[in-house]
DNA sequence: CCCGGCATTGTACACTTGTACAACAAGCTA
DNA sequence: TAGCTTGTTGTACAAGTGTACAATGCCGGG
């Protein structure tokens, strides 16, 4: 899958190589891979070196164990996500309304909403209870998250002329992430209920209604 | 903590005892109290049955397995959630709006938001994702709920002589649930953000102004 | 009083887990 | 080509997993 040899050997101390950080993100994908497949259970050590067509004993080589893996494998999905949302919202424009409608919407398209990736998700979430590193990854995503919100809310509102004092605008984006999140879960949990359109619309008119602004 | 001997030999072939059911719950007890503490991960037969004060080997005796052991610690925890809901909103009188404004604040006040509780959820939410038993037991627990919440809004609304349409009300109960489940989530994971108070708040505002009725 | 049937114990078993490590391969420098 | 560094393998190891089971204790009914 990968030309074994480096073609550079490393220049400075700390960066380490284009190739090593190729080979690590082979390790974060099968990870991910065997999170969706199998749940943080059956996310074994070897099942993840077979993912990744390697023996097992090659994972220690690249991570200093399998807590920093799946730590780094909860970094990339979440840089994916926010990366996701960002386009998302830079392609609407610079409409205010247009752009929070693209978040929300962007919330339950590819590739968010992909099953597997939720399903991963979930088992992220448990770990965040128990695991002090993937809590503290959790604390700067869900910061970056909420920042998000409040950005875009306010900027609704100052479209509208309308001001919003800084503590209501925590709040209401605390809310906002919260429906989002709960949609997001029920989502993953059991698809049969309802599907990603109805969660879509069920989540703008509820936001839309919630700061009394009419959303495209 | 028990006596040991049963007080009664079983009378009928599947009503099998008081003190089975009592050792059953005490099982069941100790698996809650092991989730609460050391997550899914740390919650080994051993450590179950340690709490629990018995030996390992017991378990099987009064259950097919961990599994199942599990399986009824979830089953356990929804009923009491369950129960608790309906006590608060049995509490809050006749008036429609008061009863929503019951629930609303039962899912922000003990027993549901004690901290272990809510690692305790957690830690069931990763296991619905991939095991089948789990998975049926939160579509059940997951179908009152909304039922619940739609009653709830459907009865303000009629006292208000508002009617609403069964979808309306089905995606309105799906819209509040999920926001109650996101706010109880974040919650979960990191208490620092917001308390259970402004949690409260949020889900109030954002849940009277969806149905453009205000709640006391 | 003894005895049959439970509850309960302690342990053994087969298996899986994450990690460590000696050995081999392969390319670059000199 | 020799030597060195680095990637990679396969396996061994200790620890821990859920479960099965013979043995023990203890009670109530005859």
């Amino acid at each position: 899958m990968h030309t074994p040899g480096p073609s550079l050997p490393p220049e400075t101390p700390d960066s380490g190589g284009d190739s090593r950080d190729a080979r690590r993100a082979d390790f974060v994908a099968a990870t991910l891979a065997c999170l969706a497949e199998y749940g943080y259970q059956g996310t074994t050590v070897r099942r993840i070196a077979e993912r990744a067509g390697v023996a097992p004993g090659l994972l220690t080589h690249y991570f200093s164990g399998k807590d920093a893996l799946v730590a780094a494998a909860y970094r990339t999905l979440g840089g994916r996500f926010s990366r996701h949302f960002d386009e998302q919202i830079a392609a609407a424009g610079k409409d205010p309304k247009a752009r929070l409608a693209a978040f929300i919407r962007a919330s339950f398209r590819s590739p968010n909403l992909d099953p597997d990736l939720l399903k991963v998700w979930v088992n992220f979430w448990s770990l965040i209870v128990n695991d002090p590193e993937i809590r503290r990854i959790h604390a700067e995503n869900y910061a970056d998250y909420r920042t998000r919100v409040a950005g875009l809310v306010e900027a609704v509102m100052a479209s509208e002329d309308r001001q919003v004092a800084r503590r209501d605008l925590e709040m209401l984006a605390i809310g906002i992430s919260a429906l989002l999140d709960g949609l997001w879960l029920e989502l993953c949990l059991d698809q049969s209920v309802f599907d990603t359109a109805s969660g879509e619309q069920i989540a703008l008119e509820m936001i839309a209604t919630r700061i009394g602004v009419p959303i495209p």
